[in-house]
DNA sequence: CATGAATGAGTCTTCATTCAT
DNA sequence: GATGAATGAAGACTCATTCAT
């Protein structure tokens, strides 16, 4: 279409250019929708966060909203890729690996995980495309896992949903003090005992004598 | 002040009328925070929905922000006061007891609850104040509880904190979907299923062959 | 539903001002509309020249197209009522009358029917509205007066609708200046004999020798 | 300042380049001005229109506004050609031929047309510099006709001034549902008869008995 | 005390114009 | 000259808070 030399550099230069841009925009807005929520984040905030004049926003989004969603949407795709290459959950030690991955996931994600959440929480369509539907897999795969197990009789006959949905509890409950700030984030180490133990404490209970 | 008999009646009905007055307030915030969140609910929309005038909230609430504080906290007093009821933790069915009792609460009040636990992810005083600080008592009820059973040998040597806090995140698990208006409120029956199998999960676990 | 004395008054006053507000408001925007068009007016300007807060327009109107719109109802509204009294053409001065009533009403509106007709020029749905639909009737009665005067012989057998727009024409020829504010408004007595001359115009022509 | 051959040439391709250019953005302007209106359109869409970067524009024009002066402009020039080749308005039939041929330009440039008084209607610069300017010499022409007739006995002693304006309105009665879209565009032997009957009509007037 | 109109700072968004490449 | 990303000054509209009645 064109001979001029280096003109296709060129333009891959700018392109490259802009994509930074759209990323450094985004980076902004997240750490911001982590600490004050979406709706408490001003797109003045936002554009001197990305230091950028607030139009220039619009040269990248089309609006505040798709700004939160194209944050949502690319991060997911993300930690999409790096979940789904877990394949079948096979032993006890597929779950702990499963658990560690997820903790690791969060904590570099920390600004990510907490956006989505809030949003998650006030706004249904962001629930369900986001949280809901991209859960669903895994809960599937816990699901099989311990069904496979009853019908083996290594497990006692449970309810597969609501175990998952306690597993997913637990982790929440191990996550979210650091998603909100009030601990600090688990090390590498300290992330791989606690998903041990979480699936233990899921697999053992804490007792050891029947009679208490 | 003054002589004329009946004033301190008077006085006292006005008191109980000026009362009366801030709970209806605070009935109709609650509802509107519950649907559409604290941010998205107007001044204007709460003095409808209380049938008073707008400027009329500001002779009883300093501001918006006062009145959702003054829900969280008179609502809280008198979750307080159930939960304080409860006494030292001796059995099992101690836990499973609270556990249901818990779940009483949080369906009996769900606007409260959902409001609540918005403002407190998005809040850094709200949480200290209305959820660390009033979860505190229960939490070190239950580390009390597993200690001494730690002791007497009769669960393993887990972290009592951790565990808790498990547990918490367990209870959180089965309440949010209904919070989030996702599934419907489980009826007393339910929540005493519901209660019992998240104590036996916590204490048993789901493996009845130690060989998986 | 209240005893207390005076409130009947109270409300009614306050009814009053609030009535009175409106139309100020609607004054001062109907000014600016007709001096720079809808489009080039700010919500600002409008505030200022009513004297009032930015935000005050939204108490009265729900935005800043409603203004517009209730600019043109309500004075369409007073159009009409002048218009809807004459009755049907009778005879040659019965046209002369209305065109000179009409005369009058655009030089008592000047700012109103500039404004209309701006946009009208600009909106379909004005001009529907509030120009066609309300130009119609006076439209009906000048052809039937035409008409009936073909019938008898009066008139040649000239196209009825096209003879009305043409006189409509005229009308907007002799107007229009004054509207734009390059003529100045004609006085009662100049109106008058601009209504002769122009139904002379049309029944007559200028000629007086048909070789010509 | 060079005497290389052929720059001479050069420079004048490289003129037409130019002015071929100022010519497609102009183009691209006016269909979208007679469509949305100047107001209304985007300095961003007459650039795609034109098929050029947004800044080019401004290598060309001095800004939006001088793209609407220059195209109103230019337009004017080749009507100005047009309606100056009619020379001394000597018979009804010039007359009429001057009304049609009018009829013929606006019809071809309807979109042109249509922006020109939209724009004429908000400023008084266009209005002037544009229509009544441009106008005044056909005004001159009409009312001298008339004058002579009046003299020769032919035409009553009408104002001859009023007699051309209100011949303008009739024109613009016939003409402004067209521009407005309301009206199909008429075709030329359409045009040619609605000139025949204005003509008429301003002449002859519709009545046939004097006792009416 | 009750009222609700008035206020104006603050929001998101648009767009003509500039300028580095 | 061409490009199109960056700019920032407006613009319409919202809403918590105030205050005269």
């Amino acid at each position: 279409m064109s001979a001029k030399p280096g003109e296709y550099t060129l333009r891959a230069r700018r392109q490259r250019r802009i994509e930074r841009r759209r990323q450094e925009i985004m980076a902004a807005a997240v750490r911001l929708f982590a600490v004050k929520g979406y709706i408490n984040t001003t797109t003045k905030e936002i554009a001197e966060a990305a230091d950028v004049a607030e139009g220039t926003l619009y040269n990248y989004f089309a609006g505040k909203r798709e700004i939160l969603l194209a944050v949502i949407s690319e991060t997911q795709a993300a930690i999409e890729m790096v979940l789904s290459s877990s394949g079948a959950l096979q032993q006890r030690s597929d779950i702990v690996g499963v658990v560690a991955t997820l903790f690791d996931l969060v904590v570099s994600r920390l600004a990510f995980v907490r956006t989505l959440l809030t949003e998650a929480w006030l706004d249904n369509l962001i629930l369900q495309d986001f949280v809901i539907e991209r859960t669903k897999q895994l809960d599937q795969q816990i699901q099989s896992f311990i069904v496979e197990r009853i019908a083996a009789g290594a497990y006692r006959a449970v309810e597969p949903a609501l175990v998952s949905r306690m597993l997913m509890g637990m982790f929440a409950a191990a996550v979210i003090p650091v998603l909100r700030g009030i601990a600090p984030p688990p090390n590498a180490e300290e992330r791989q005992l606690l998903a041990e133990e979480l699936v233990n404490l899921i697999l053992d209970g804490i007792r050891v004598r029947s009679d208490f």
